[in-house]
DNA sequence: TTCCAGGGCCGCG
DNA sequence: CGCGGCCATGGA
């Protein structure tokens, strides 16, 4: 199927700046796994080409890419210096993308104290073992499983797919979320209340619920601050000056205002080139 | 060998 | 509240 782009985006930028970890780029095709859909896609100009697995449309490509969003204008609302101005320019078309809120804060628990190749295999390993398979042509993967396919984990399950120390942490929360915990629901709350709630599970904690937050529940204010960023915000930003996760966040929102998670994004990126 | 990875929890002052 | 020690594992 195709898909005609009418505002700015880059697939690769918005699928290798580091938000997501179910791609994998094989003869010129972007393979994404989302929940349990499988996308082979790629970028040819204005032109999206892809085909899914469950025969999911424009309308999916579009909600998960956020490519409703209108990026010009978010730009021009995010670009109040040459540092950002640099990052904007050379990751012209990064998208923040619209991930399934439960596979997302699964994926950030797993991504605490992680280098990305680690968290990726980690995913990749919960979902072969408890998820189902799904085809698209001669390729293969596997949903991310449920909470219930999840609930049926033990700690020794998960610490083998390589979660080590936050095993636990997951356990925890995938227990309290079938317990009746409803991550979805913290949509319909403000940036601040939805951040709080998730603060309540397990593993979770100001940058994991950020990353939850803007990639998952609509918050595109949150500015998640790990380590890459927050050296990159002393640096660039703070007169290199020793600051806070938490002080760093709230610079961040308060200068590049209601969209700082786009903000966010571009510099992540930005700073692990340099 | 040592260091580090898209941190969070816990105990302490 | 803010701080330091600790947590497991693989790769450079």
């Amino acid at each position: 199927m195709e898909l005609i782009l009418e505002g700015p985006f880059s697939l690769k930028h918005t699928l290798e700046c580091g938000q997501f970890f179910r791609k994998h780029l094989k003869d010129g095709w972007y393979y994404v796994m989302t929940k349990d859909v499988l996308i082979r896609v790629k970028q040819d100009g204005n032109k999206l080409i892809y085909e899914t697995s469950d025969g999911s449309n424009n309308t999916f490509i579009k909600h998960f890419f956020r490519l409703n969003d209108n990026l010009d204008r978010i730009i021009e609302n995010i670009n109040k210096d040459d540092t950002i101005g640099t990052a904007i320019t050379n990751y012209q078309g990064l998208r923040i993308m619209r991930q399934d809120p439960w596979e997302c804060l699964i994926s950030y628990i797993i991504s605490a104290r992680n280098n990305i190749p680690s968290i990726e295999r980690s995913i990749y390993n919960i979902s072969r073992k408890f998820g189902n398979k799904v085809k698209l042509g001669n390729y293969e993967d596997y949903s991310f499983p449920t909470s219930e396919q999840l609930g049926r984990a033990t700690l020794e399950d998960l610490q083998k797919c390589g979660l080590a120390f936050r095993a636990k942490h997951a356990l925890a929360t995938i227990k309290l979320v079938n317990e009746g915990f409803d991550i979805k629901k913290l949509q319909n709350n403000e940036y601040k209340k939805a951040k709080e709630e998730l603060m309540k599970l397990m593993g979770v904690g100001e940058k994991v619920a950020d990353c939850v937050c803007l990639f998952s529940l609509e918050k595109m204010q949150a500015f998640p601050v790990d380590v890459w960023i927050k050296r990159f915000m002393e640096t660039k930003y703070l007169d290199g000056k020793k600051t806070s996760e938490k002080k760093i966040g709230e610079f961040a929102r308060d200068y590049f205002g209601e969209y700082a998670g786009y903000a966010q994004e571009y510099l992540y990126h930005h700073s692990r080139h340099l």
